[in-house]
DNA sequence: AACAGTGTTTCATAATATAAAACAGTTGCG
DNA sequence: CGCAACTGTTTTATATTATGAAACACTGTT
């Protein structure tokens, strides 16, 4: 989201605020985040002493620099309780836990990027990891491609025409033209996979879960480590479990069969 | 922290409609919202347009009612990674599960109550599940009482005089002086161990993580099946890999052994 | 000691948030 | 159908509140 400029009401500010505190640069001092957003000093101050007393930041007593609070944990409660996709997912993950024993996980978009908002880890001791919280672009990565894949053309070429294509790997798919084909493909056979696009020797496979609109509402997904991706009677074990499980997800979200 | 009455400002008041989104009611109508805060509608109205245009909440267009946004997932991941309770934690919470074979989970209050920061689920078929954002008071379950156990006397007088003991289950502890003694059992043997206090069948084993101050950070508990927790031998052998990893962690916290 | 950084506080002024009321829809009921 | 009682939303004049510049207090460094 991040709005521009200036000309923000002060809970507009204390969001821009708050966004400012992220993985890449976590603590900040107020002349610094002043200067970042122009807003004055006094301000920056008065906000953060709101936000601190909520427990939304916290003070280094030493730096004096503010990082972010521990009250977003208790969010997570509530979104978990309160999001219809992690509730009604989590039989279907479950599911494919049980039967893969890989690690499973359940993906939205959220402001351009892919976020995993449910996950369960496999048992086994060679596997690949996958936190709640977890972020990445749409074009890495079977997950994200599976949501930017099933999502409007226009919001595909409107991604396409703002994203920088980074190489994160050397698997990375780094031309648009090259993107829009893996898309397609995509969506003709109807899941997504992936080995190293975004972490080397990490495989995903992916399957869209749909809504009663036809809409896509999220990915499901199992993150494999490469030499298990590689065995391909097990890899075609995996793709027919998430695309029944999937599959039953989405009707139970109203999405009707052959509804296109 | 919910601060009391009027005479808040506009980042006050946006926090306060924020903190009403909680599990026990995730959907609230402007009106509503109005007459739980006394807060004018077209204020509510004006603040909730703001948050939902950060994603901060949603609107269902059917019943247009408010409920909390996926923003809060991208938090997590600035948690994750900023936290350094989470950070270090890593590697000793790895040991524990890898040990045990139960599920492990990190701990810290957060407004009067435990709050699980982070945990790995254990592979076994039968098994506890504690998700991060898991919240439950501070009386009830071994993971809690270790927090409160060996916080300042202060806060525990404090919060013992404020607390409604309420009877969870039916081993749930409901009286303040059999709570005190079992407070001072868990410092005297160094961890806690409960079955069934908040969940039935669930039993549970914590020991506490301390800092460079000597201050509790956290616990680092087991979430464990009732018919594996009155295994003798098993138990044992739990707590000795619980106490011997939170002591490593504390240790790598700044604790100096015997610092008391 | 002087300097160059912090975070923080003060204060007059200007901008913004506010509540009451009106508006615009929806639902339920006789 | 039509009234009533709800919703969420918009308007507007007023008063409260947020604002930036400057000063302050404190740090560590040169």
């Amino acid at each position: 989201m991040t709005k521009d400029t200036q000309k923000l009401n002060s809970i507009e500010k204390a969001i821009e605020i708050l966004l400012k505190f992220q993985e890449a640069k976590s603590h900040w001092g107020i002349r610094e985040l002043s200067a970042e957003l122009s807003f004055s000093p006094a301000t920056v101050q008065r906000i953060l002493q709101i936000l601190k007393s909520y427990d939304f930041v916290r003070q280094d007593p030493a730096t004096r620099q503010y990082f972010i609070g521990n009250i977003f944990y208790r969010f997570l409660q509530t979104l978990n309780a309160t999001n219809s996709l992690t509730v009604l997912g989590k039989n279907f993950l479950n599911e494919v836990a049980r039967q893969t024993k890989e690690t499973v996980h359940l993906n939205v978009i959220e402001d351009s990027f892919r976020i995993c908002i449910d996950h369960i880890e496999s048992p086994m001791v060679l596997k690949a990891s996958m936190p709640v919280g977890h972020r990445s672009p749409l074009y890495a990565g079977a997950s994200a491609k599976c949501l930017l894949a099933f999502s409007s053309q226009a919001f595909i070429d409107n991604y396409l025409a703002e994203v920088n294509l980074e190489q994160l790997t050397e698997n990375t798919i780094t031309q648009p033209e090259r993107l829009q084909k893996e898309l397609e493909s995509i969506r003709s056979q109807g899941y997504a996979i992936s080995l190293g696009e975004r972490t080397p020797g990490l495989g995903s496979l992916s399957v869209p879960v749909f809504d009663y609109d036809g809409l896509i509402q999220a990915s499901l997904s199992l993150a494999v480590p490469e030499v298990r991706i590689k065995q391909e009677d097990h890899l075609e074990f995996c793709i027919n479990i998430l695309v029944e499980q999937a599959g039953a997800f989405s009707k139970a979200l109203g999405f009707k069969t052959g509804q296109f």
